[in-house]
DNA sequence: TGTTAGCACTCAATCAAATAGAGTGCTAAC
DNA sequence: GTTAGCACTCTATTTGATTGAGTGCTAACA
């Protein structure tokens, strides 16, 4: 079957009343609001097709009509005019920059959150390049070293060592010096065993200490790699009846609260390297099963030098998708402004 | 009147009775559950007696008997009995000593979560000793310095401090002798103006970057006075029907997605010194007007040289207040013990 | 004097039937 | 191709009746 202009207009129609009302559209309805000057009798023939085309469907007889999940594609495709909206305020927020990065990123949670009325969340950068700018050990006591690790992106990690070899400030140094010309610029993948048994052959006596050092680095870069989601307005969801009834909203909540699960949300948007910037996963499209209820909008922000993290919006799947993009476009442009002016 | 002993075993037999059950009691079901041997009439007499005296009350005519808040406040004051319960998983997980402080923390709010099936909170331990243990600067380029702070525990600040002037490694390590042998030991509270300005008199034409560190110290030590708090289980309200309808949950969940909201509490528990460690607050006693409706049982755990934080259970009001005592001591108890074993 | 049985009364919860209303599909007329 | 009109369907809402748990009170009992 042909889907002719009119279908179209029918389609968006009932999209845009049902983001607005999270009721089932009639026939009636479309009639009386749309300017195409159609009976309602049209629009029910247009309407049973499009059912059968399969971009509606019918909760049970005698309802009007909701947009299936391949309705929703349809209109987030093709009809979707990116709305100007006011983003000042929030503009503004982001510019007072809070220079430390968590709380950076708690506040564009919170701040998207309170914005759009949807949950949302926001995956700390991942660090792909992780070379080694600067390294340092000192002695905190008789049998604790202190190494503190700078890698790119100005990002400062840290770890206690516990020694049971008495070091002098002498030896110290020579040890820093040693580090940092085999290590510098380098990132995690390069460091190999040769360099390893390089080092620890100069270091002599203090072998031991490099091969503890060096594995103290390798796990501070690591640590985070499990990465840190900052979520918000997860109550939220309670304004969408749909999703507001216990058991969908108590696995939603815990969905949020696990965090865990997200990752694979983030996952799946980093993965995809070809994309624009921001995915829209409807219904069973998202890869996270308790969310099958909603729909989940994601984007890329990069802080350069490979630092990419993940935006998401997740809400009803009468979500206002105009509103929700158009938002998403202005935070990943801001945090794009906001690296730039930082370095 | 006086609270005879059979009004207390009546007492006892509502609150247990409601606990288990959620549903208000009636005569009916005291008089056969009870080894009391007294019909549903005397019992209800009795009761009559207690609604009077404000231990329990009726939610309407001819529905059974609730505790109040003052009936829950006496069967915790005077006649919980605690239970040893199994705790044998709990302490083992514990003992994998995770030795990233937060990420023991996030652990024990999810085991108790799981463990008691309501909701948990913990605070991380407020330094209030926040001497100064070791300081170092390096520089990481050309215009960007590092400090290194550790201070007492074993906490680790760092700061990157731009600097306008070039610096040799010479000057750095004056001044890195200089900090640490004017500052070592010292807490914040007892870095004076006076000192401050001793040390960049003697810094010389670097007085500088002396008071531009010294702002970043003091900086990075205060960073996070705005104490961590990390929560566990907020969608176990849902399991209590009298939490779990959508205005309450809403607010509950709100309040524990900000957090912010949750130091009150923390504050109130930490702020009575004298208190034996563990803390009921019943309904309104509370200092959370969201959790008016919900009982909340708060420990307070230490950490030696003064680091204390505060553990919380959140639940409906007919907690299982044995358990939750039983358990928020075992915790706290290993906790104490992990820090032992660490040192 | 304390305890109990019995009865009238109250009130929330449940259920079923009636009703309203929104919406569809179909047909016949324009 | 479009529309008016009507019969039909199904949900949601309302209403009224019923049930049952529970109370308070009174009179009888030990």
């Amino acid at each position: 079957m042909q889907l002719t202009e009119r279908k179209l207009r029918i389609l968006q129609a009932i999209i845009r009343n049902y983001l607005e009302t999270g009721e089932p559209v009639g026939s009636r309805t479309i009639s009386k609001y749309t300017d195409l000057n159609l009976s309602s009798a049209t629009i029910r023939n247009e309407m049973s097709d499009l059912e059968e085309m399969g971009y509606i469907l019918q909760p049970h007889t005698s309802a009007g009509r909701i947009p299936s999940d391949k309705g929703y594609r349809l209109y987030v495709d093709t009809m979707m005019e990116e709305k100007e909206k006011e983003l000042e305020e929030l503009k503004e927020m982001m510019l007072e920059k809070e220079d430390k990065m968590d709380h950076l990123l708690k506040q564009v949670a919170k701040l998207l959150a309170v914005n759009t009325n949807y949950a949302t969340m926001i995956s700390a950068p991942t660090i792909h390049t992780n070379k080694i700018k600067f390294l340092q050990l000192s002695r905190v006591d008789s049998n604790q070293l202190l190494a503190v690790v700078v890698v790119e992106g100005n990002v400062i990690k840290n770890n206690i060592i516990p020694v049971s070899e008495e070091m002098n400030d002498e030896t110290l140094l020579k040890l820093n010096i040693l580090l940092n010309t085999h290590l510098n610029g380098l990132a995690l993948e390069e460091i190999n065993l040769g360099m390893i048994s390089a080092m620890k052959q100069q270091a002599g006596i203090h072998s031991t200490v490099v091969g503890d050092v060096i594995d103290a680095i390798a796990e501070s870069i690591k640590a985070d790699e499990d990465l840190e989601i900052y979520t918000s307005g997860a109550n939220n969801i309670f304004k969408y009846p749909e999703l507001a009834d216990q058991q969908k909203a108590s696995e939603i909540i815990n969905t949020f609260e696990e965090k865990q699960m997200l990752t694979e949300l983030v996952q799946d948007t980093l993965a995809d390297e070809s994309n624009t910037g921001i995915q829209v996963y409807i219904g069973n499209e998202t890869p996270i099963q308790t969310m099958k209820d909603c729909s989940v909008v994601t984007a890329t922000y990069e802080l350069g030098e490979g630092m990419r993290g993940t935006i998401g919006i997740i809400g009803p799947k009468r979500m206002d998708y105009d509103k929700v993009v158009g938002t998403l476009k202005t935070i990943t442009h801001q945090l794009d402004e906001l690296y730039k002016k930082k370095t």
